[in-house]
DNA sequence: TTGTATGCGTTATCAA
DNA sequence: TTGATAACGCATACAA
């Protein structure tokens, strides 16, 4: 591969010069400019950026860290931050934790130690600790995504999942159901730390409580927000002595692993036993019958956290118009921001 | 962030010497070597990986550019990549083009100057002109899976969709199908020049031809791999005169797509219209009901690739038992590997 | 065994 | 306007 220094030689001026027209910064006389340019095009050169990394400090990518990069919910969110971040030359990688802790810290330290510009963690596959040793030394902007890790400086993007379980549980209520099941997310490994998994399940007690209807525990098995543990959940369910008419889903994926155990026993989702899933994903209104579910704010969620990494590396030089007081600072954004989940409806078949 | 001089400083030692500890070479001795590890820890130093990869040429992460991350045919192939390319202590990062080839290409070639020890492209979203500039100056491996570029070195991972999509219409038509129709994947844009475009087309015409059925044209429309689009495609299909009684689409989300076009005319797939897909993602076998379709050798795909990546990038001394011809060479791996697609019957219900 | 010095490809600061 | 040259942080050949 060509260097800056080849191109300095081959078009005969110096590597300072060759550098200047490749940031077109300075004054550089148009002809050297195009000659310049010409020979560059010759010898095929590409700058490295791994040169320009070291020297500046910063790369222009962000890292995303998602702890599954096969539910569709984490690529919702991502595809929306990507969209955001191109939009200002930020080129954008998507590292998998695949499920895995070890994995999601190896990630996020090694993405650390490549001088990305910004880092965001979707779920809870990067440990606390990790999150720690970041803390005490490092510059580089992180953002949080639907866990807490309950750093004062660390900016947070959560979503009020109590309050959409709480909806999502008394709209069954409301449709005359009082056996009403929770398939919840998983109290070990990953996804068990995500603000979600504790606050829907909260949610859902809370409307039972609120319609008094008694919380049964044997109604809340666990699954691990992947499909077929929604599958296994609703077996168990259904082997119950006296099997639940409804079941709110922690996430979709499970509610359909659930819909799939209801149609191989025999019943019909919705006539049968009504199910209510989380997230939205595009899947769930495509499925027959279709999901009712709790819409996760995806696309702010991406948008939100390439707000704020923005914020944190442009000047923040557009600030709308120019005001006169040149000292007002610009309010930082708020370092712990909370979205809701709105009930999308769709059992009126 | 502090450097490894720092660590030097503190630790009374000279830089080489850390270094030594770093990579645990030449003799350093213990006490020496706890001595360097302990300020190492205590300054929560971590070594600049975009200085190491100037310095040693590489980086020690392999990329992977996807066309559409929210297609799930290409995470699952991505998961096994990154579980084969992790056990050799590479990492991957994914890049997603998003159904642009203008992001496509700047993706590949970003990643190029980013001195990726190799890339894996997958689809179609980098153009072919971005492999050219790529084979007239660059080493780094490359693997190319589902297009086929034409370039002899470039490593090319294909799957016989040809005889697959034979083999599945056929199928339809020993149901006692005659009138079977097809939902294409796109004449343009992203999707369009991928090597299972064109075959899938072409083994369906041939199935058709081998059992008499006169192939018309009206009964083949076009889409562009995502679910809508199959939707709209057999809303046209439904609209037809006489309309099909089955249709084969050309990957599983136009499938999907399909299913619910045929469930909103008030028609029931399988009963009314049989659908046939192509991937067989993990939704397939889920949804209800369930989709017949052709498995896509994802995890094959993903590891074959990995493995070419691997052949290249590790100087290959666990070439099985050691064998006396020591100049022996490693035969190469195959430049061009065509993959089998296997049919999935999940219409015996 | 440990330290010094050079270079990886680039940018940026000065002189010229 | 252009050209040397010093970093950036690390690895390594070579000297001590």
């Amino acid at each position: 591969m060509p260097t800056i220094k080849d191109v300095a030689r081959q078009s005969g001026v110096s590597i300072s010069t060759v550098s200047a027209v490749l940031n077109n910064s300075s004054w550089v006389p148009s002809d050297t400019k195009a000659h310049v340019q010409n020979t560059i095009k010759e010898l095929g050169y590409r700058p490295n950026r791994v040169a320009q990394s070291l020297k500046k400090g910063h790369s222009n990518v962000v890292a995303v860290i998602v702890s599954d990069i096969a539910n569709p919910y984490f690529t919702e969110v991502v595809s929306s931050l990507q969209t955001r971040l191109m939009q200002e030359q930020l080129n954008l990688v998507i590292c998998n934790s695949n499920r895995s802790h070890d994995l999601g810290d190896k990630h996020f330290e090694f993405m650390l130690a490549r001088q990305m510009d910004g880092i965001v963690i979707i779920g809870d596959s990067v440990t606390p600790s990790a999150l720690e040793r970041w803390q005490e030394r490092d510059d580089v902007p992180v953002v949080a995504i639907e866990r807490d890790y309950g750093i004062e400086q660390l900016p947070t993007l959560l979503v009020d999942s109590e309050q959409a379980a709480f909806e999502a549980t008394s709209h069954l209520i409301e449709q005359g159901h009082t056996n009403i099941a929770m398939i919840a997310g998983p109290t070990q490994g990953v996804g068990s730390t995500t603000f979600g998994r504790s606050t829907r399940l909260e949610g859902y007690k809370r409307a039972l409580e609120t319609a008094g209807i008694a919380y049964k525990p044997h109604y809340v098995v666990e699954g691990d927000f992947q499909l077929p543990s929604g599958e296994r959940a609703m077996t168990v369910l259904l082997n119950l002595a006296q099997y639940p008419t409804a079941v709110f889903a922690a996430n979709d994926l499970m509610a359909i692993g659930a819909m799939k155990s209801i149609h191989a026993a025999g019943l019909r989702t919705r006539e049968d036993i009504a199910v209510v899933g989380y997230d939205d994903i595009s899947i769930a209104s495509i499925i027959t019958p279709s999901l009712t579910t709790l819409a996760m704010p995806k696309r702010e969620l991406g948008e939100a956290a390439a707000e704020i990494l923005l914020r944190r590396l442009r000047p923040s030089t557009r600030t709308g118009d120019v005001t006169d007081t040149k000292t007002l600072p610009l309010a930082p954004p708020p370092l712990r921001q909370i979205f809701r989940a709105a009930l999308i409806r769709r059992d009126s078949a």
